[in-house]
RNA sequence: GGGCCUGUAGCUCAGGUGGUUAGAGCGCGGUCCUGAUAAGACCGAGGUCGUUGGUUCGAGUCCAUCCAGGCCCA
């Protein structure tokens, strides 16, 4: 028998018993183990970072990932959930070290790697308990006790392994980058973190910088520039090369960068001019722009820019393409050689893996024009700047076009070197080379310019751009494979596939990987400083192999992380050579580890070497928020292309962010992070769920707010919880069991037989939309469904439960209804149960549990465990539930015209008159009548069409035109008559002596019921009824008697005033003074 | 500066392939209903559908431009 539930309900309590059982009954560990031969459904699980405490963003991901692997186990699949932890990384470290006070890596270093390191460990699994409170709280099912964990060495020993098959393969090689770079902590930044650093306006010097071009007739160090052969007197070479000194005017916001100058750059088809302007280089103070000494001077730019950078007069002797300047040699502002800068150049050499660009030493430099497509003509002067050992892209250039390269600046951002302004930190030395160049009338032009620009999000130094070698991983080789492989996964939203994920895959740079930092995946690449030979290895076997015989025993119960790791040492593989090799320093980027996962969760191939046949690799579903696409969305697929030629994972749910109520990100520093588990002691994990699924769709970002998250308990699971109440209650009165339904029944009521039509809608929609990864429509329709199973099913249904008693003989016509009542009813709280069990876990168990195991002991354990419905498409009726929607919209207008005539519900009318647009609807509503006959408290309905009088008086009343009647709501003889859309609903408002006598007993019945209430009787409590008032009153009750006692359970009415003990209270009845008083008999 | 996304009522969101008077929930004012309901019904106030152009007989919907916001990347 069903346990009647209260319609008060505390759903964190509900939370707690559901998580009991399922902890009693080990729900989540069964559903994987009892069904060994079901097909594979494979998660993997993105490894959040235990370091810190979970926010709400992480609830989103985790129950998006948690309701389709529900959905799934329901549909028979065996779902695999390991978790996972992220624990390697700069977020550890920067924790460790804001605790330990540490400021630099020298700091660490001075400390000691081998204790940082320790604390590191130490630190990742801090929040590990409140991860899995959190996890556990919110429902979501996933494997902690066989979690992965990145600093396993069994992680690490697969990502060693990953790492020597890309070596075989020539995919891993060192090189240089131009990095963002901070001089104070002395390490590269991640994007991510200098993302966090951007500053606008930021004032920086904007100068303008002469550059000489080298005469044609000079017999310097270097070959003179040739006279161009094209162009004759007015050519080129006549503009460049003329007895007036000519300069190349170059703009730059970073003149520390100017020593390292080793190229111009221009745009290959852009106009540039050649002005003569007098006295532009001046040795006076610096205004701006230059005041001049009356030398005549050629200066070389863009002709769009022209107006824009020169302040002079300036009159235009020439112009020629970009093209016609490349191979200018000028004069370099600071000759390396002169100040103690070393001189190297990139030098094409044929390799194994193909052309490699090599740095090599050189000792000539002849500085030139090239051609750059970056070049561009919305600042400067449209000839820029080349330092290939600061700027990324300079060094690209540099890469490309074979330039030298000149680094005269430290990791501290000192200048080196025999400068004048060598010693000090690049930004200070800005203004001495502003003022020396000058001097030496070589600056046109300074400014300040504000711009954004990064700065450490730490320690607040400006960040410096700086060349430094890495490692890689060669991704662009299979760059169409990865573009392609895309092609075969399922993205949801569709648009991130083409989009925002396919645009990074096209625009493929290869990785770097390697961070010289400390805790981390070591790299395992060992170099010999003697002759340079490297070697990469792949396992801890492989490594013992090579390892001297006495430190053999050092490997064994290794730790893989620094510093043990870095205490291997092995002779070198290179023959006759006698060095010993050493670890390099760097470790691998965390996002390596996340993108190892699938296969170095299973230790793969070490162990689990079937994982890529037995249907554990690829994933059939992550799920993750939008920061992910250049993150792990991204790690996993490059890694399973280049190792397996195959994306990682078949589908994705690619989420939006979080943002807090006011449209802000949630961020610890604004302190607007709201704390999940106080939203779920306030309303419960399935509210919160519900709100996380339906309130906007998965891709878009939303605003969280704990108001909206009560708004969907109350709309959604108070609404059904209300409906599961009435039905138990009821159910438990009239000793209704689920066994007393016939095999095969079927409903002849129309309310049943819409509903059940209804809900097998719903069933096929709802497995549709969670089949395609779509919970958001689930949910919304599920709540839609709820809202016709709260307001009209039962709404409309309500006396049927009151009626008397319900006889299992089956023999009387009404307990047959009333029985078909309960099995619609009954199946439709069970069914929803089971449908909304993957997104709202709690309430469905509890529901399932009184519904269906407390009637049936052999039915599974959980709703978890049950099978997911399947639509019986027999029961689906179209017409009909058009023509209920068509009631609904009838009653609606009735009732508007109702409350226009001022006629409250329970007054009874002697008859409705109903147009609709064509017979065929009035048909179908026909069925529907006794429906609306209720719902609008009328006797009678009847169907009226154009030709009736009713409505040939509607259009006189209006316009008096046949072809336009209006819409809206008017009296005509003696109906309100509400017209809209084709549609006229009129209501009779003539009121006679019997359906005011009515009136009032239903008036009278109500204020009895309400006294009931008040007293708190039981439903089924008898009592006797007592009155006193006027004679209208005694004799309008005594004509009524059998229906209010029926009404109101009482054994009789007595007339006179309430005894003592009775519950009393005197109303105003029509205007009449009523006391009414009732009493448990 | 580039890529992607978003802009509809005070708030949160719906509005297939263009087609009457643009909807729902919450909130607000009012009326009503109720022995399942923390609910519900009805009425009302509240919208230049971000802007400006264009295509079309007709644009919230298609195209372009701009503006604002978000994310990612330079």
């Amino acid at each position: 028998m069903f346990q009647p539930v209260s319609s008060r309900v505390s759903f964190p309590e509900l939370d707690a018993r559901v998580l009991q059982l399922w902890k009693d009954k080990d729900v989540l560990h069964r559903s994987e183990t009892e069904r060994p031969g079901a097909p594979l459904f494979m998660l993997f699980e993105g490894p959040p970072t235990a370091n810190g405490s979970p926010g709400i963003h992480h609830v989103l991901a985790r129950v998006f990932k948690d309701v389709i692997c529900r959905h799934r186990t329901m549909k028979g699949f065996r779902c695999l959930r390991k978790g996972g932890w992220d624990t390697h990384g700069l977020p550890v470290e920067l924790e460790v070290e804001k605790e330990l006070g540490l400021k630099t890596k020298r700091d660490i270093e001075e400390y000691g790697i081998e204790e940082f390191n320790r604390r590191c460990r130490d630190s990742v699994f801090r929040y590990v308990k409140e991860w899995e409170t959190l996890t556990d709280r919110i429902g979501y099912w996933v494997d902690t006790e066989n979690a992965y964990v990145t600093l396993d060495n069994s992680f690490i020993e697969t990502g060693w392994w990953i790492l020597k098959q890309l070596w075989d393969k020539g995919l891993l090689y060192q090189d240089l980058r131009g990095t963002p770079h901070c001089p104070r902590c002395v390490t590269s930044l991640s994007s991510h973190e200098v993302a966090l650093g951007y500053k606008e306006d930021t004032p920086d010097p904007s100068v303008f910088v002469k550059f000489r071009v080298e005469p044609s007739d000079n017999h310097g160090g270097n070959p003179p520039n040739p006279p161009f052969a094209k162009g004759g007197q007015d050519g080129p070479g006549a503009l460049l090369f003329s007895d007036t000194p000519t300069y190349l005017l170059a703009w730059t916001t970073t003149p520390w960068t100017l020593p390292g100058n080793t190229a111009l750059a221009v745009s290959h088809d852009e106009e540039y001019s050649v002005v003569e302007v007098v006295g532009a280089h001046s040795r006076a103070p610096l205004p701006s722009p230059v005041d001049g000494d009356g030398v005549t001077e050629r200066l070389v730019l863009a002709t769009k820019l022209l107006s824009a950078a020169l302040k002079h007069d300036y009159t235009v002797v020439g112009t020629l393409k970009g093209a016609d300047l490349v191979g200018v040699r000028y004069e370099p502002l600071y000759s390396p050689a002169a100040f103690g800068a070393e001189i190297r150049q990139f030098q094409r050499r044929e390799g194994p893996s193909g052309t490699v660009v090599e740095l090599g030493l050189a000792t000539e430099f002849a500085p030139s024009v090239v051609s750059a497509g970056f070049v561009s003509m919305e600042d400067g002067s449209g000839i820029v700047h080349i330092a290939p050992a600061f700027g990324d892209e300079d060094l690209t250039l540099g890469r490309e076009k074979g330039l030298a390269f000149v680094q005269p600046v430290d990791l501290q951002g000192i200048v080196t070197g025999s400068y004048p302004f060598a010693g000090k930190f690049v930004k200070q030395a800005d203004p001495l080379i502003m003022r020396e160049l000058q001097e030496r009338g070589l600056l046109y032009r300074r400014d300040v310019y504000k711009h954004t620009y990064p700065f450490c999000w730490r320690c607040d130094t400006p960040l410096l751009y700086y060349a430094k070698s890495s490692w890689y991983i060669r991704t662009t080789a299979v760059k169409d494979k990865l573009v392609s492989g895309n092609q075969a996964i399922n993205w949801y939203p569709e648009y991130i596939q083409e989009g925002r994920f396919g645009e990074w895959l096209r625009n493929n740079v290869d990785w770097a990987i390697s961070r010289e930092r400390y805790w981390g995946t070591p790299i395992p690449i060992w170099q010999c400083p003697e002759c340079r030979g490297t070697d990469c290895f792949g396992s801890v076997a492989e490594l013992r192999e090579r390892v001297a015989p006495r430190q053999r025993g050092k490997l064994k119960d290794l730790d893989l992380h620094r510093p043990y790791v870095d205490d291997i040492h092995l002779r070198c593989s290179t023959p006759e050579c006698a060095g010993q090799m050493r670890r390099i320093p760097e470790v691998m980027d965390a996002w390596f580890d996340s993108g190892a996962m699938p296969y170095a969760q299973w230790h793969y191939p070490f162990d689990n070497d079937t994982i890529a046949t037995d249907g554990r690799f690829p994933a059939d579903y992550i799920c993750e928020a939008v920061d992910q696409t250049r993150g792990w969305f991204y790690s996993l697929h490059a890694l399973g292309t280049l190792l397996f030629d195959q994306p990682a994972y078949r589908n994705v749910i690619c989420l939006g962010l979080i943002l807090d109520e006011k449209g802000r990100k949630m961020s610890k520093r604004v302190g607007n992070v709201v704390a999940p588990l106080g939203v779920l002691d306030a309303h419960g994990a399935d509210a919160l769920r519900w709100y996380l699924f339906t309130a906007s769709q998965p891709g878009e970002p939303r605003r969280f707010s704990d108001r909206l998250v009560q708004e969907t308990l109350r709309r959604v699971l108070l609404t059904l919880w209300n409906v599961y109440s009435f039905f138990t209650n009821y159910a438990s009165i009239d000793r209704f069991h689920p066994s007393q339904i016939p095999a095969g029944w079927k409903p002849d009521n129309e309310l049943d037989r819409w509903v059940l039509s209804e809900l097998n809608v719903l069933v096929g929609q709802v497995d549709d939309y969670l089949e395609h990864y779509n919970p958001t429509d689930a949910g919304r329709r599920l709540q839609e469904f709820i809202d016709h199973l709260s307001n009209w099913y039962v709404r409309r249904s309500r006396r049927r439960f009151w009626k008397p008693g319900l006889s299992t003989s089956h023999s009387s016509e009404g307990d047959t209804d009333k029985l078909s009542g309960y099995a619609t009813l009954y199946t439709c709280l069970e069914t929803v149960a089971r449908l909304m069990a993957p997104l709202a876990p709690f309430v469905a168990e509890e529901m399932y549990q009184n519904l269906v195991r407390s009637v049936n002991p052999s039915a599974p354990d959980s709703v978890h465990l049950a099978q997911f419905p399947v639509a019986d498409e027999s029961l689906v009726d179209q017409p009909l539930m058009e023509a209920t929607r068509l009631a609904m919209r009838i009653c609606s207008m009735g009732r508007a015209a109702r409350a226009k005539a001022g006629l409250k519900v329970r007054q009874p009318l002697a008859d409705v008159a109903v147009l609709t647009r064509n017979p065929q609807e009035a048909q179908a509503l026909g069925p529907m009548t006794s429906q609306i006959l209720e719902e609008l408290n009328v006797k009678e309905l009847r169907f009226i069409d154009a030709a009736s009088d009713l409505y040939q008086k509607v259009i006189a009343a209006t316009t008096g035109r046949m072809d336009a009647v209006m819409p809206g709501m008017r009296m005509v003889d003696g109906y309100m008559v509400n017209h809209e859309d084709g549609y006229l609903v009129a209501v009779n408002t003539v009121l006679t002596s019997d359906l005011r006598d009515e009136g009032m007993v239903r008036e009278l019945v109500h204020r009895i019921q309400n006294l009931r209430r008040d007293a708190g009787f039981e439903i089924t409590d008898r009592i006797i009824t007592y009155y006193q008032g006027p004679a209208e009153i005694d004799r309008v009750l005594r004509r009524h008697a059998e229906y209010v006692q029926q009404e109101t359970l009482s054994d009789k009415l007595v007339a006179g005033a309430p005894p003592e003990g009775a519950s009393a209270e005197a109303q105003k009845v029509e205007g009449m003074e009523v006391t009414l008083g009732v009493r448990r008999v």
